[in-house]
Formats: structure tokens, sequence, C-alpha cells
DNA sequence: GCCGTTTTCGGCCCGACTGTTTTCAGTCG
């Protein structure tokens, strides 16, 4: 069973003959022309129907073109065929192991003749990885320290593959003429932000004809199935998707009554308001919805606009007008254009010249949107001792600004503290940008007192970020919940490097969800007016 | 491999850090 369609086929392989021509040693600008053209058809909004689909799109010329147009007609391409003989596809995931690299894969492989991460566990849990005389000192440390993680990281799914997984089990299932429903449960509906399985409820009126389903595999990930029956299903809808803590006092009350027409029903029949998916973690929802005073959870429709978003004047992938059209498309009223700035050099930073140029584009842009606003913004990088790497008067010039860490990540906690600390006290900084730099099951969050950070943006007005982005979800519900009690205001952005990433804004509302946030903590639904007014405020 | 309104060839992507590397290759962000 295969996860995905044509787009995502098309990007995985350039994808994949970008890391083998990089483990080569091929040049690395060819190797990256292939991860670029990877990252911007993995972003597309549409589905390629044909080469010329691609082929007017930036970093995409001939070569790439007439691959896509193989890939196409034959589901592959030749050179990636050619290059999986020489180097096993399961290396590739030995750059998940931390240190190491292309080079290092390559060589692990070449030495030890391993080609998974499988294989290589084998040799470092009975000692034999120390055998080849070609891996020596840190690089083998470094194996024999990374492995479980990467391989762990291998297992477990974050929130976006497990709808994945789910969705694709969902539609297999559905074949059966014996399964008349089929819903996810557990951990992944409750919008966990990882999780080690796939929890899913079947609905049967006939179990014995469906027991050879429960064996559904994809792609190695953990699956479990469990059945049910019109009687009971709503019943065990709630008893498999709330945490224990939430359910096991209700189901006392509930004295074994197993028969209802809703979810709803369950908690009304007690006296208790209807509690969502999100919250039922056992962290006070019940007490609440004893007395009917849950709050009133934000929902994906709320969001009137995207608040960090980059393009091709940065490292975005699509043009600034795509971008727009892709927001008005989901019935959004602005969004902030917020490239990087100019230090990072890696992501394409805008120097204040090139930032004035991006005005001038904008306003041309904006005359063609008729009621949609795009505010001029930008994201700046955090230098080590908490300064801004743009000139004062450059912000001056814009609407919001909005401030992250991107460089220099290992510092102590006092220090960091410090370097935040001093950013977002600077009078022209909106909003802290994915506050911890986490990225999940790859980066830790950097060590920072983000208690002293919340109640400071909390004081002061600083907005901070729900980074949307499935990898990072950051800040989390943790920190969510705990900077409401500040009084800090939230932005749910998605930090959208192409159209497609828009849609990440889901995972930002479940997060916030989670984080207990009602749509006045989200300044992204407020109307236009209001918004400028608060981000106007410290300006 | 892609790109171009000075170019169809020669740039593009950069700085910090680390390791077994004593002058540089590999990794990371």
């Amino acid at each position: 069973m295969e996860l995905g369609d044509i787009n995502e086929r098309i990007a995985e392989i350039l994808s994949a003959i970008a890391d083998f021509l990089e483990m080569k040693g091929e040049n690395i600008y060819r190797v990256m022309a292939f991860r670029k053209a990877s990252r911007t058809i993995s972003g597309l909004p549409k589905r390629i129907e044909s080469k010329e689909d691609v082929i007017s799109l930036p970093g995409i010329g001939k070569v790439i073109g007439d691959m896509v147009e193989e890939i196409l007609k034959s589901g592959t391409a030749s050179l990636y065929e050619e290059l999986i003989r020489e180097i096993p596809e399961g290396v590739r995931e030995f750059q998940q192991i931390q240190g190491i690299g292309p080079k290092t894969a390559f060589s692990i492989y070449k030495a030890t003749g391993a080609s998974s991460l499988e294989e290589l566990y084998e040799l470092v849990i009975t000692d034999r990885l120390r055998d080849f005389n070609e891996l020596r000192g840190k690089t083998l440390e470094k194996v024999y320290s990374g492995i479980e993680r990467a391989l762990e990281k291998k297992r477990m799914l974050r929130l976006d593959q497990g709808f994945a997984v789910y969705l694709a089990v969902k539609d297999t299932l559905k074949t059966n003429p014996y399964v008349k429903d089929v819903v996810l449960v557990g951990g992944l509906r409750r919008g966990r932000e990882i999780n080690n399985d796939v929890d899913i409820l079947l609905l049967t009126e006939d179990k014995d004809k469906v027991d050879s389903l429960l064996e559904t595999k994809i792609e190695g990930y953990r699956i479990d199935i469990k059945l049910t029956t019109p009687e009971t299903f709503f019943y065990d809808m709630f008893l498999y998707t709330g945490s224990k803590s939430h359910t096991s006092r209700l189901l006392e009350l509930l004295e074994n009554k197993k028969k209802f027409n809703s979810e709803e029903e369950i908690y009304n029949v007690l006296g208790f308001q209807y509690v969502p998916p999100e919250i039922r973690e056992g962290l006070g929802e019940i007490e609440l919805a004893k007395e009917h005073r849950l709050p009133n959870l934000i929902s994906p429709t709320d969001l009137k606009g995207d608040l960090h978003i980059h393009s091709l004047w940065s490292d975005g992938t699509a043009n600034i007008l795509d971008m727009a059209f892709s927001c008005i498309k989901r019935g959004y009223r602005y969004m902030a254009i917020t490239d990087h700035s100019g230090s990072l050099k890696v992501a394409g930073g805008l120097s204040p010249e090139e930032i004035r140029e991006q005005h001038e584009e904008l306003k041309m842009i904006e005359n063609r949107l008729d009621g949609f606003t795009i505010l001029k913004g930008i994201e700046v990088d955090i230098l080590p001792d908490g300064s801004l790497d743009t000139p004062e008067d450059v912000l001056k010039e814009l609407d919001i600004v909005i401030a992250s860490i991107h460089t220099n990540f290992r510092m102590e906690e006092k220090e960091m503290t410090e370097r935040i600390m001093r950013a977002i006290s600077n009078p022209y900084v909106n909003i802290l940008a994915h506050p911890t730099g986490r990225i999940l099951l790859e980066r830790d969050p950097y060590k920072v007192d983000m208690e002293k950070i919340l109640r400071i943006a909390g004081e002061r007005g600083v907005i901070m970020e729900i980074n949307s982005s499935p990898e990072r979800l950051d800040l989390n519900e943790v920190l969510i919940r705990e900077g409401k009690r500040f009084g800090v205001r939230f932005a749910i952005n998605t930090d959208a490097h192409s159209p497609l990433h828009l849609d990440n804004s889901l995972y930002g509302v479940i997060t916030a969800r989670r984080g207990w946030l009602e749509p006045k903590d989200v300044i992204n639904t407020y109307d236009l007016d209001n918004l400028k007014e608060i981000l106007g405020r410290r300006g």
C-alpha cells in the first residue's frame, strides 16, 4: 500500500536523487537543484498532469521537466533506478542519526553492507560494528549513541503522518462490504503531536467476517484496529478516545450503560457539557464540563489570515501573488509576507535594500487583490546577543515584525533567556516565532526559561506564535496554557514556504485547542482593523 | 541542474563548528 499522490511520488524521487548524488560527492549545486525542485513540487496545491505543469516553475528546467514526464508515464525515473542499484534506499536513513551526513552514511554502507537502519542496529547491538576498520572514533560513537533515537523516529508518527496513515487505512478497510464505518480514536484523535500507533475503530455487524482486517499494515507503522457493533459504537468511540484519567471517572458514573446515539449523549445523560476530543486529558476539563463552563475552543474557520509566510524572495517556493491567491481561496482576509532577514544567508535572507524592493512589488500586487490585504513583514533573525540583524529604521516601515532564532542554538539557559528577552523587548517586535526552536523527533527545544519569557510577553503584549508546521508545533499545548495564564495572546501561523503549507493551520488550531484557547486569544481571528491596532501598539 | 533585459558560461551557498582533519572534509542550521 502506498501513501500519497503523484506529486508526492515525484517529489520523493527527486529528493532521493539529490541524496544519492550528494553521497557520491556530485556537484553540490546539482544536488541543490534536485532538492529545490522536490520542495517546489511537494508544495504545489494542484495535481501534476503533464510536464507543462512544472516546466515554468522556478528552479525546474528541461532536465527535471523531462524527468517529471518520465515519472508520470512510467512511475519512476531511470536516473533514480540507476542510483538505487548502486546505493540501497535505506542508506538514506543513516542520515537520521545525529552527526551522520551523506558522506558518512555512504561510507558506512560501503564498509558494512548494511542497507537499512534495522540492519545497522543489528550490527550495533551485537557489537560487530567495531569490527570494520573504516569506522572509528567519534563517528562510531555517534552511531552507537544515536541509532536508537533514529529508529524510534522511524516508528513514531507526527500528527500529519498519523492522519495520512489513518486515511490510507480507512480507504483500504472501506472496500470490505462488512465494514460499515471506520473512525479515528486514541491519542491521534485527541491531536497529540506524536503517537506511537494509529487507533482505529471499525464498525461492523458481523465481527467474524472482518477478522483478517485486524492485521492491516502500512509502511511499518503500528495500527491498532478495534471492532465495535452498532449497539456500542458511540460508547467505544468515547472509551477509546479519551485518556484514561478522563474516561475512568465518567465510566464509573455510566454504570455499564453502553447504548447511545452519539458521543454528546454520553456527556449529556450525566449532566455534563460535551467535551471535545482535544481536551479529554483529565486536566480539569471534567470539573468544568460538570459546571458547563468549558472554554469555547477556537476552530479552523475562526482564522482570518496567516501572519508568517515566505516567498521566492527568500526560501519560499512560490511567488507572493500565488501565496496570496491560495490565502484568498481559503477565505482569508489578509496575510503577512515575512521573508527571512539578511544574516540568514542559507535561506536567502533579505538586505534592507531588498526589503524595500519587495515593498515595491507588494504595492503593485495589492492593486490586483480586491479586499485582500498583504501586510509588509519580516522574519528578523535574533543574533546571539539578542539584537536584531535588521536596522530599526527598516523595521519601522513594516506592518509586522516577527523575530526568531535560527543560529547558535546551543547556549546556556541563562544566556539564551537573556537573548530572547532582549529581542522581545525591542519595541518593533510584534511576534516571537517558533519560541522554543524544537523540531519534533529531531531537535530538542533550546535551553530557555520559558516561564520568564511568557510572563514578560504577557505583560508587554508580545504575541507568541503557535507555529503550525507539524514538524514544530511550537509552542506546544503545555506552554500555551501557561502563557494564557500570564495573559499572553497568540498567533496561529503556518510559516508556509509553499501554497500547500497553508493547510498546516489545522495542526496549529488543534494544538491551540489542546491549549484551551478561544478565538479571542488568537490575534489572527480578528478582523484587519483590530489586528492592525494590536500590531501598531508596540511600534 | 538552473539561470540570464550587461551573460548561453560561470556563478549559484554561507558561516560556525567539529573531528583524528595538521590545512581540510563533513555536518548542521
